[in-house]
DNA sequence: TGATACGCTATCGAAAACGTAGCACCCACA
DNA sequence: TGTGGGTGCTACGTTTTCGATAGCGTATCA
């Protein structure tokens, strides 16, 4: 798989635009959460598939390299964690966390 | 595939907590970029197919189903449009829009 | 020379997504 | 009354992606 960059034709859209590419890169599944856990602090391989109850290595390894690619992500010194770019990215989603708690109160209580 | 809601265990998150609901919600193919089309203004079925190049009907299908289920879409006289809950959730979203476009300055032009 | 931890790859079956065709419904119009 | 257009949506076979498990190669420390 390739990874969705700005200036290039994307799932879903051909026009290149970088919010296209961001929506594809971010639609695949874990890389928001790898995002959010990294955003908890620096983790190891290990610790990200820990963190996210195990995910397949090889999932987790193909979406690190995407978000590498990406510039998003990178393998430091204490673990894999967010670059400066990264951590602005996740930075403006944090209203999310907030508007789920929202969310939650408004949606009826699923059956258990 | 089951919708992804607060209280109940999701996709690599036994917790229930609502922004793990959230991150499994949004972190399928079209999720968001439904949302951000959505977020264009309202569009019928065959509208949001076209916006989004042609998704397969089964995926928008499915996909228009759980966000329903969330209570991020609906469908009303002028087709399918956000509900409030859902306009609040996007408007949040959209400092990514700006980001994205300082993330396509930093990162390497790709190779044609 | 084990013991342990690291990042990561290989393999294979299951699940999700894709592409295409087409159904059932409604409504205007001839 | 039938035909042409729109609607939301389903069915089905193929391809892609994901998931579960095992294990490799390296490093570190005892």
């Amino acid at each position: 798989m390739t990874t969705p960059l700005p200036g290039q034709p994307v799932r879903g859209s051909a026009s290149g635009r970088p919010i296209m590419a961001l929506l594809d890169l971010l639609g695949r599944r874990w890389s928001l959460r790898i995002l959010w856990e990294l955003h908890q602090g620096p983790a190891t391989f290990r610790d990200l598939q820990a963190r996210c109850e195990s995910l397949s290595p090889s999932v987790l390894n193909t979406r690190l390299g995407e978000l590498r690619q990406a510039l998003l992500v990178e393998n430091g010194e204490a673990g894999y964690c967010l670059t400066a770019d990264g951590e602005e990215l996740v930075r403006r989603c944090l209203p999310l966390a907030d508007w789920a708690e929202h969310w939650a109160n408004r949606l009826p209580v699923p059956e258990k």
